[in-house]
Order: structure tokens, then C-alpha cells, then sequence
DNA sequence: AAAGCCCGCTCCCTTACTTCA
DNA sequence: CCTGAAGTAAGGGAGCGGGCT
């Protein structure tokens, strides 16, 4: 899709949709984020994606190394022990669960060196490529989904929610950037075409003094295309009156991407 | 039917940790 | 080795909708 297709078919859309403003912000919570965005793909490729999640593996000092072959379920215990928070939102879980959970959070708690200081999960390539699979499929999931995506995963819902959550902000945030870059493109265009049309009225301005007095008709009647030249606003026939020194009855509205004038 | 409460969900902001240049 | 930036998992608060009383 080039510039010319996206401004031709959405520069309202394009404006109404942009969602890093605070109203849109705001009217996206209101109706929980379901308000469509601009259809672009953001999603990283996976060859980026698994560079920036370059496997590492914990040797028996928590020293960290790389290690490309890793499978998919090398941090099961590390995963379920590296987060301590608390867990909030269990109660999709059977309570029987909930009560192992509580444990392992206990036991990770009182882990090795017996500190409570965070330590972060680091997802495995595997890992993260399923959930990337996942999101790709739906942005959002409901409770059956997180709970079997979080049962191949060997993680537990709440990692896999909180997962989905940031990588809907990564997503909203690469959405930003791109409406950012679209709205820039829009406003040099307009600034372009606001110069040139304000060229084109001081040389009619210029023109109309020039003109014997018996020529200047009254400007208000007249609708004439700087561009194309064309004098009255509608076709022979579509206008009542058939009159060409006329306002066009309905209001000519201006795509920026075009090289017509506004009056076109 | 309307009001109030609770629960679950999402978003946003922030913090803490890891990795890398 | 140190440091700052970037990436990201997770915590916590707030808003909203739906169900229940």
C-alpha cells in the first residue's frame, strides 16, 4: 500500500482512528480497546524477535550463557520460581491449583540464597515463539485460551496475561510510531499544498488588478480552478442553473495526495 | 426498573531486572 | 569491568462492563 492509497482512502479514517491521542486513548479504554486501528501489520518477524531473545541458559552458578539449542521447557522450574509477586488473579484456576501455586510462589519466595528480591523470567526462544503464534491469532484471550496456552507453555495464567498485556502495548506503541510518521507525512503535504494555493492567490490577486474594471466580476461568483483552470464548480447540466459563474452547490473536499487543487 | 456492590478484565504507568554495545 | 540504553516481565491502580442482590 503506498502513501497515495493510504491517504486517498483514510485520511479521515486515519485521523479518527489515530489512537496516541488522549481522547482516543481514552475512548479506546472506554470500549476496551476495541476500537479499530489502522490494519497494519507490526508484528516483529520472528528472525528479529529470536535475535532479541538470544536463548540463554543457567549454569549451576546463575551464570547466563547462550545456548540456541535450548527446548522449549528448559526454564520449567525457573519459570514457575523466578516470579514471587503476588498472584492477584488465580481464581480462574481450580482452587487446588491455586493452592500449588501459592506454594511454589512461597518456595520462590525463600529461594536459594533466601532473598525476596525480583528476579526476572526470561521466556525461551520456544516460548516466545508460541506466544507470538498465539497473539498473532487473537490480541486477547479468553480464559480457556490463557489457560491452555499457559498449560503447553508450563507457565501459569497469570504470566501468560501479563505477557499478552505488554506485547499489546508493544504493539500499540509500533502503532503509534507509525501514525506518528503517517500524521507527519499529512502535515508537510498539507503545508506544501497551503503554500502553493496561497501562491496561486496572490497571482490571481495580481491578475484581477490587471484586468480592466468592466472584467472584474464580483469574486464571490466566480469559482475558478487555479489548477486546471476550469471556471464554475459543476459539469454542464449537473448544475441547475447551467450558470459556470457559480459556487459549486456542494463543497469539493481535498485530498492532499492529489495534485489538483482544492477547488478540483 | 434502578441502585449499589463485587468480580473480572484491560489499560496505563511504573519498577526491577537482563542484555548488549 | 563499568555504564547507559533498550527490552521486557511483573506490580499496582483505575476504569469499565456484566452479573447479582
Amino acid at each position: 500500500m503506498g502513501v497515495d492509497d493510504l491517504c486517498n482512502t483514510s485520511l479521515v479514517l486515519g485521523l479518527s482512528n489515530f489512537s496516541s491521542t488522549v481522547e482516543s486513548k481514552k475512548l479506546a479504554q472506554k470500549f476496551d480497546g476495541k476500537i479499530s486501528e489502522p490494519s497494519l501489520t507490526l508484528s516483529l518477524s520472528g528472525e528479529t524477535y529470536d535475535q532479541i531473545h538470544m536463548v540463554k541458559k543457567v549454569d549451576s552458578n546463575n551464570k547466563v550463557f547462550n545456548d540456541p539449542s535450548t527446548d522449549l521447557y528448559r526454564q520449567d522450574s525457573a519459570a514457575s520460581s523466578f516470579s514471587n509477586g503476588s498472584v492477584k488473579r488465580e481464581r480462574e484456576i481450580g482452587s487446588e491449583e491455586v493452592e500449588l501455586e501459592k506454594v511454589l510462589s512461597r518456595i520462590s519466595d525463600e529461594d536459594e540464597d533466601g532473598s525476596n528480591g525480583r528476579k526476572k523470567l526470561r521466556l525461551t526462544k520456544a516460548q516466545s515463539a508460541l506466544l507470538e503464534e498465539s497473539f498473532k491469532q487473537h490480541s486477547t484471550l479468553n480464559p480457556k485460551q490463557k489457560q491452555d496456552l499457559a498449560r503447553d507453555l508450563k507457565l501459569r495464567p497469570r504470566q501468560v496475561e501479563v505477557w499478552f498485556q505488554n506485547r499489546r502495548a508493544r504493539t500499540k506503541l509500533k502503532q503509534t510510531e507509525v501514525d506518528c510518521e503517517f500524521l507527519k507525512k499529512c502535515c508537510e503535504t498539507l503545508t506544501e499544498e497551503n503554500r502553493r494555493l496561497q501562491k496561486e492567490l496572490q497571482e490571481l490577486k495580481a491578475l484581477k488588478l490587471a484586468q480592466p474594471l468592466y472584467m472584474q466580476l464580483p469574486a464571490a461568483t466566480l469559482s475558478m480552478c487555479p489548477s486546471c483552470e476550469r471556471i464554475g464548480g459543476a459539469a454542464v447540466g449537473e448544475n441547475k442553473s447551467n450558470n459556470p459563474f457559480t459556487i459549486p452547490t456542494k463543497p469539493c473536499y481535498y485530498n492532499p495526495f492529489n495534485n489538483q487543487s482544492a477547488a478540483c
